[in-house]
DNA sequence: TATTGTTATACTCTATAACTATA
DNA sequence: TATAGTTATAGAGTATAACAATA
């Protein structure tokens, strides 16, 4: 097979390009660490904001992550299948449901975190730890600057 | 309704969710402003690729833009459809085909790469020129250090 | 009237297997 | 045997509309 040399054009200078080349990148290497505990990121997001804030309801949980209510449905009753959340009742509102790690979930949770960690020492290890605190911060801003922090109806 | 503050935990952290969501209102903002042309980004890297190589065949497209062969043909097929890019026949192989933008993709892609260049813009003027050098760089390290570089059958 | 959770549904993206015609 | 293009299909992810229960 013959290695021609493609040229990317303007897609080689394309912040948006690239950065999905990269988001791509970055997710399957951690779609592959987590495949183990089978867990895909949303799962684990929606783990992480639970254990953090206990007692959320689902409509929190989404809006915060960029999740549609209707979407966060079959997310959460996966997690809770699985005996790793559960959704208790609130004594105020018969409507929503408190959001809680079990046991088991914050265990698992807990294992996911250090393998995170671990995903995340591998990437500093390539571009070191100013580059990735300044990456954060470039990605802040962009997320923060374009108009797609609104979810639903707004 | 009560602002609940919610505390993201290790995915502020975490330049997986972070860029994630970046490239998340990037890809909303380019969608946005091509919308009107009726072009979805895998649309428009196709147009760039073959503007600027032209003769290529589907799988060498295919394979550099991370796209399976078995998905790249609708993908052609509605530019093909839309007469803003055509399959020549090879006089070597007769399998393949050398793809070509018609003289109204190219019409096309010079707009959309203007609109392009102007979102590019909107993205410096908020985080400056060098900051954008320097972003370009680290997603690159980061796309180019993960294995997937790899497309099919690999 | 508005909100929470839910169902149904559709559309896009992505992944795999298998076929055909050519090489 | 291997490759280019293709079809069929299945699985995620995401979007909208509408409904019941509750506020």
């Amino acid at each position: 097979m013959e290695k021609r040399e493609i040229d990317m054009g303007s897609l080689d200078d394309s912040i948006g390009y690239r950065m999905r080349r990269a988001q791509i990148a970055i997710f399957q290497d951690i779609i592959s660490a987590f495949a183990e505990a089978d867990i895909r990121p949303a799962q684990f997001s929606v783990m992480v904001l639970i254990g953090q804030n206990p007692g959320l309801n689902q409509s929190e949980v989404a809006a915060a992550l960029g999740i549609k209510r209707a979407n966060f449905v079959a997310l959460i009753d996966s997690l809770e299948a699985r005996g790793l959340a559960k959704r208790e009742p609130t004594a105020t509102d018969r409507r929503s449901y408190a959001l809680q790690l079990t046991e088991a979930g914050q265990s698992l949770l807990d294992d996911l975190q250090r393998v995170q960690a671990e995903h995340e020492a591998r990437i500093v290890a390539r571009i070191g730890a100013e580059n990735r605190a300044m990456l954060l911060e470039l990605l802040e801003a962009i997320a923060a600057g374009s108009d797609s922090d609104q979810i639903e109806d707004a």
